[in-house]
DNA sequence: GAAACCGGTTACCTATGGGAAACTACCCAT
DNA sequence: ATGGGTAGTTTCCCATAGGTAACCGGTTTC
């Protein structure tokens, strides 16, 4: 009889962990934006809305927001003559990178394990 | 200036790799249940009502349905007197451990990264 | 002075996710 | 025959996520 596995006091911090990370990272678009500030180094707004593909300006703007909120991109006004903004994953954003290496990792492996099923 | 970055192959696969993982793997409950799954070995319909703390019927029959047709999770009908089913983790979704773990350590890690800073 | 680019914000709408509670159907024990 | 346990399904309802489109203030260019 399984009982109180999720009760014990390391799987309640694991939970927690995951609930936290997972509510940091939730939406569609911070997998994104985040990988291609990975990628591209110091990016402007409408770099951005260019590059990843789709995004509608609020959400760009709440992402990141959102993200800058929890310390992952940092955000610098530049006092030029049309005000420019520059968007760099922090320091601390690139310790997510193991994360979106084992999803995408993972998300490979999916996809040929569908392809060599002939599902 | 930075151009394209998202419109490598090699980017491009994974980006589709990300958006595969996260569409199955989205969610309030699938890591809880996965979690669960994988401490607990075999477990029941109830086992799991018992040990996922705060999930409703509805949401985990529909849950499991779904990893289910992704071959994360194997359901086996037992013909005991109250017909009982055995919900247990596929070799397959094991390999979804290093998503998890990954993610885990890095919720354990922010939670510390907050207390350290006394924020 | 009109158009166009920057970095957004605001209002509005819809689809989905997810919760609560009731209900089904079958079996067992009292 | 009543209550309780098994494994769900169904219905109803609400909050949030996310999309579209218009708008804003400032600046540069034509």
């Amino acid at each position: 009889m399984k009982q109180n596995i999720n009760s014990t006091a390391g799987c309640k911090v694991r939970i927690t962990a995951i609930k936290d990370a997972m509510e940091i990272l939730s939406g569609k678009w911070k997998f994104h934006i985040l990988g291609t500030l990975m990628e591209g180094g110091k990016m402007r707004f409408m770099d951005l809305i260019r590059e990843v593909d789709g995004i509608a300006a609020k959400m760009l703007s709440k992402e990141l927001q959102d993200m800058e909120m929890n310390r992952l991109v940092s955000r610098t006004v530049l006092n030029t003559k049309p005000v420019t903004v520059e968007y760099e994953i922090t320091e601390y954003g690139k310790t997510l990178s193991p994360i979106i290496d084992e999803i995408a990792k993972w998300g490979i492996a999916y996809r040929n394990s569908i392809y060599s099923q002939a599902e």
